[in-house]
DNA sequence: CCGGATCCTTATAGATACTG
DNA sequence: CAGTATCTATAAGGATCCGG
């Protein structure tokens, strides 16, 4: 169980602590919301994880139920780590802690970038308040190498967004985490990151800057 | 800063961790979510806390801008511990803990229970799906003691919970926080634990009824 | 009595090397 | 690739002590 035999309270929050609130355990599941990763992934994507420390965060939330373990069909066989049920429920938890943590005067500007921080931003920030436009529907295939997601408006709705290998959809954008967080951010537009060769849209640019568009960051009432 | 110096990664959610997610830190901002508190109060909301630790926090908590301290006025002048804004703006991100932690199946049934936790589980479960009884207006005093409490309902909706040294309510509801969880899982009855002397309520005892009754645990889908 | 600071012990994380 | 083993560095737990 959690930390030294954990706090021992009987608080839903304190319960949660105990269970998922140990050191990189919130960022295994992060790394997790966007699909199944494998042992080596997971250590690239968490700079700094020791592998004991590593081995011993997945034991434990697969023993609470948050993470599942997996074989992937031969000739693959490889071991792979993925939410369960229970797991993907703490969606609201990640969304809350990205709301108030993105507004933080310190928020850091250097460190690891990773791609999946990038994307799962995207999926967080997506703006659900405005009445959405029901005349935008798009499949989006998104390459951040060596990662490839696929993300889904269905009119005006952001209904999926996730890593994914069969790369099928309408629009292809290829760039890397650094310039896709500028884009998000504004700090980036799609032609000046395309004539400088950070970005490559193969398809309909007009659905790439509407997707880009379509990201908020949250105000103080959220 | 953060445990260890931190993630050091550009994420919202790691950012957030680096500024809350120390052991101890997110148990002292739900102490403070329903007032201010002095340092032995925290001391003892937080049973197992080094006060080391606590000190370390709060100091932290305030670098970061999250609590603030202050000096009651004379003659009190004893030094007390407050959210600030930007600390109460993690309310959401513990009422998203708080509805995924009590849906566990291993959440303690043993332990300390402390007054400020089935309080904060009254507002945080307080049912703001159905539509509100807009006959409903009252304002409540809990004593849970050595701790007292104010609750206002207007129109139906739950517009303040929080610590209170200055009684003045419509009803008066006294009991423990045992007891008061138990009523609030429908474990206990107000007529019963009124007879069993766990729970004297002064003034309308529908109004209490109705308070208890409004509270829900969260479905799967929140 | 309140608000801590200090000291010692122990648990856990970080780093690196190594193995089935 | 998927971890385990080992060593070291930190931070937490717990008791005690001290100044206001």
């Amino acid at each position: 169980m959690g930390v030294r035999g954990g706090y021992r309270q009987i608080c839903p929050v304190a319960h949660a602590l105990d269970l998922i609130g140990e050191r990189w355990a919130p960022l295994v599941i992060r790394e997790l919301r966007l699909g199944p990763r494998r042992y080596v992934d997971l250590q690239r994507s968490l700079p700094g994880i020791a592998p004991s420390v590593l081995s011993q965060r997945l034991r434990d939330l697969e023993e609470i139920g948050v993470v599942q373990r997996r074989l992937l069909p031969p000739p693959a066989g490889s071991r792979i780590y993925q939410l369960t049920a229970r797991g993907a429920e703490l969606e609201p938890v990640f969304n809350a802690l990205a709301a108030w943590g993105v507004r933080s005067p310190a928020m850091p500007t250097t460190g690891d970038l990773s791609s999946d921080a990038v994307v799962l931003g995207l999926r967080t920030f997506f703006d659900t308040e405005a009445e959405p436009d029901t005349n935008w529907t798009a499949s989006y295939e998104l390459r951040l190498p060596p990662e490839v997601y696929r993300a889904s408006v269905e009119r005006g709705r952001l209904t999926d967004l996730r890593r994914a290998e069969p790369p099928v959809a309408d629009v292809v954008i290829e760039t890397d985490a650094q310039a896709l967080l500028e884009l998000l951010s504004g700090a980036e537009t799609v032609p000046a990151a395309t004539a400088a060769g950070r970005l490559v849209v193969t398809g309909d640019a007009g659905l790439v800057q509407r997707l880009f568009d379509a990201v908020r960051k949250p105000s103080a009432t959220r």
